[in-house]
DNA sequence: TTTACATATTCCCATATGGGAATATATTTA
DNA sequence: TAAATATATTCCCATATGGGAATATGTAAA
């Protein structure tokens, strides 16, 4: 299987610096028509809307017709999927106390309930 | 200029399912070489092998020597990045009313200061 | 040094991109 | 209906991917 279609995914929509760039736009100014995210980019046209269609169909942005416009607003919660996958290492880089701790905590956990389904390095765990 | 890059950039790193699932082991069980990556995530050295190499070249994965292994362990500061990005929007999707009325109010002050770069749709605000 | 093991690198391929240019598709307005 | 305006879509291209297969490299064991 070749590579994964990138088009699918929360993550790979936000990882394109334009298309981050559009979500920050839409956050500080709310609802932004096509012509007003071209102007402020500085981008061409169908640039945007290729990139916009990437957002959409991924559901981060949303269109509104509005006369001849198309205006897109920001669809936040969409993003919380990956607010929530890094949220969860957030621990990792806190105190380096607490994070010994607690890795060790869970390491002790999980050993408990499944015996870990890789094999451990065998000389020097 | 054709497509930037892709390995350049933490988002971009984690923009692949594998290799997030490696930062996830990474982090779950802490350091891990190589062939137990390989083993757990049932996938041909060679993959995972390059797969590293692109979290290596970011920074978000870091690599010791031990024996003939190569053992690897998560940098997990350099997700920070990401957090920070995405937290920035985590308003957006937390009370429905005030964040309408967070929207509202911010439109309406742009508005009044600079009447936005795009010509408002004449007919219905 | 030869052999075995662990991992990285290289080459190849099908596909997916991002952007440029041109064009199609609305939707108003004249 | 014929402009004019705002956006989307299509085609093309250079490049970047991810994975498969084979091979190189490094390191320890015989």
């Amino acid at each position: 299987m070749p590579r994964a279609p990138t088009t699918t995914d929360v993550f790979n929509a936000i990882a394109e610096p334009r298309r981050r760039q559009i979500v920050e736009l839409l956050a500080r100014q709310g609802a932004l028509a096509v012509g007003a995210l071209v102007i402020t980019m500085g981008l061409p046209q169908p640039v945007v809307s290729k990139h916009l269609g990437v957002l959409r169909k991924v559901g981060v942005v949303a269109v509104l017709k509005q006369g001849k416009q198309r205006v897109y607003n920001l669809e936040a919660e969409k993003l919380k999927i990956v607010h929530d996958w890094v949220k969860a290492f957030e621990e990792l880089w806190g105190h380096q106390l607490d994070r010994i701790k607690e890795r060790a905590e869970r390491r002790a956990r999980e050993q408990a309930e499944s015996p870990t389904p890789v094999k451990p390095p065998k000389g020097q765990a």
